[in-house]
DNA sequence: TCTATATTTCTAAGTTTATAGAAATAACAA
DNA sequence: TTGTTATTTCTATAAACTTAGAAATATAGA
C-alpha cells in the first residue's frame, strides 16, 4: 500500500470510504447540499448515534472527498469537488 | 442498503471492491491489459494465494466492474468499461 | 485412463470495521 | 457560573473481511 503512487493510495481511500451505505449516502447528501453540519446530516439519516457518525465523517474527511470548516460549536462539510471529479464523478450526477 | 436506488447500490459494491490495495491494484492492470487468466493476474501481483485471488476476483466480478469469459481450463476477466465510466473513471486514465 | 494445470469452494485464523453508550471537550447563552 | 448543544474520543462488542491451506471440480493432453 505505502508503495503504491500517492493517487492511487488517495484512491484506495476514497473507495473504502465510499463502499459502506452510509458514507456514500453522507457523500451523496453533501453533493446535492453544501455545508452540513454533523447534526443536520445525522437528521437527514435515520437513527445514526453522533459517535457512529462522527466516525463515518472521519474517514471521508481523512479521505481528501470532504472537507470541514469550523465555526463556533459547529463544524460543516462540503465536498470537495476535485477529488470527487477525479475519482467518483457518479457522486456529483 | 436494498432500499437504495440500483445504480447507488452498485456504486457501493463497486467501491467496496476498489477500496482495498489488491484489489484496485488487479482493476489497474486489468484497463491496461485486457483479457488476463486469474493466473496471469497472479504472476502480476506479489504472493497471492490462488484462493485469495479468486476470491477477490469474484468481488469485483459480482460487481460488475469484470467481466468473465471462460475458454478451456482457462478464465479471462477483463474490465466492463461502462461501468468503470459511470463509478470510477480514474482506472481508465 | 492417468496426470498436470487452472480455478473454485470449504474451512479456519487473525484482523479490521461498524456500531453505540458513556465520558470528555468545546463553545455558546442565560 | 451554570446549563445546553455539538462533536469527539474512549471502550467494548459483534459482524465482516482478508488471507491461505486443503480439498474439490473442471479441462486439456499424453
Amino acid at each position: 500500500m505505502t508503495e503504491l503512487p500517492t493517487d492511487v493510495q488517495q484512491a484506495v481511500k476514497v473507495y473504502k470510504a465510499l463502499g459502506e451505505p452510509t458514507r456514500l449516502k453522507i457523500a451523496m447528501l453533501l453533493t446535492e447540499e453544501q455545508n452540513l453540519c454533523c447534526s443536520a446530516i445525522g437528521s437527514k439519516l435515520e437513527s445514526v448515534a453522533g459517535s457512529t457518525l462522527s466516525h463515518h465523517l472521519k474517514q471521508l474527511t481523512d479521505s481528501g472527498l470532504l472537507k470541514m470548516r469550523k465555526d463556533g460549536t459547529y463544524i460543516y462539510y462540503s465536498v470537495n469537488r476535485e477529488v470527487a471529479v477525479k475519482y467518483a464523478p457518479f457522486l456529483l450526477e
